[in-house]
DNA sequence: GTCTATAGCTTGATAGAC
DNA sequence: GTCTATCAAGCTATAGAC
């Protein structure tokens, strides 16, 4: 399978790494500057509103990566369903580098300027929700049920993340990430190319 | 049941409080000294480590209090099984706020100084997960499987709070909740004092 | 569109009176 | 043990050259 390009752009790519590493709060101008290679000025000039500008940006690239990578991806009714579910989570597993990457929306839901990207970041949360309850609809869970359990999932992607970075121990996440199909009651075809 | 008062010391709750909200580096010296009451002088007097200092104490008190509100209420065989897991759960429960408040551990773990706190975080996630395990395990549980099921435990914790705080809802905090004896294996007897 | 230089403010931290 | 006053450093943000 191809490894996912998490994100095309150098600049975007390298502002999320950031606040997701640190946190909004965490992650001065000078950090953002050195890790991007552009200078505080020329950050300013692509996003005029300052550090606000740039978290809300990858946020926004986040919520569109959600979009193309996950819930297309499950909602792909071409492919067989454990195939599609397979695909949507190695691509979040990449996006998290196999646990070795906190995520933005947790980095930037709890800081000094949370209420600027609260309805954002909640967005995202309902994309992803609203993806696995439909791929757990197709599989012939009942609507309440197949809702429980997406949020399931959801959790257990952000405490597993949480547990692997506290404990340096990214098996714990990779574990909960396999154990998704099985959550959503979808078997396994091995022999699935 | 009685309200579990959290932390006896009013600057220790506030400092908890603050530090859980916005995190390490949001929690500034100037926002430290309103909550508590105390002018910045007096809190260097008595943390005179600084802000580094307040949130390693923070940490400390977080420690205790899993000790003595989780782990030894757990390991208590003085009382029923589900009993002890119940207290265990309402305990955690409060700290939380029913789903309103962060968690401290992870809010002080992807920060500026995260090196410096990420043993004692360590450690405190190990020692809920050495409870209940301890409990699953006393529940007839292979030493395996009460291990897996207590990780799971404890992602589900962080991982609803998380979701409820970002959809403002802590509905998903209080069912993530009271799933955990089913978690576990351990049923609920609705008649117990 | 990127840079150097700098303004103006906030930060973490300290000195010293009481 | 708490306070007022203050410092040096780091911060976000801007002005203006190229």
């Amino acid at each position: 399978m191809a490894v996912v390009k998490v994100f095309p752009d150098d600049v975007d790519r390298k502002l999320m790494e950031v606040f997701s590493r640190l946190g909004y709060d965490g992650a001065s101008m000078e950090i953002l500057s050195q890790a991007t290679g552009l200078k505080k000025a020329s950050l300013y000039h692509r996003f005029p509103g300052g550090k606000k500008d740039m978290a809300a940006h990858v946020l926004k690239n986040v919520e569109a990566w959600f979009l193309s990578h996950v819930d297309a991806v499950l909602r792909d009714e071409q492919k067989p369903l454990d195939k599609r579910l397979n695909e949507g989570i190695a691509a979040i597993s990449s996006l998290f580098e196999d646990g070795a990457r906190n995520c933005s929306l947790r980095m930037l839901s709890a800081c000094t300027e949370s209420g600027y990207f609260r309805e954002t970041i909640a967005n995202s949360f309902m994309i992803l929700k609203n993806a696995f309850t439909f791929i757990a609809e197709q599989n012939g869970l009942s609507s309440e049920m197949a809702s429980k359990k997406a949020i399931e999932v959801i959790i257990n992607i952000q405490g597993s993340l949480i547990l692997s970075r506290a404990m340096q121990d990214n098996g714990i996440f990779k574990t909960s990430i396999a154990d998704i199909p099985e959550r959503l009651g979808i078997s396994q075809n091995k022999n699935l190319k």
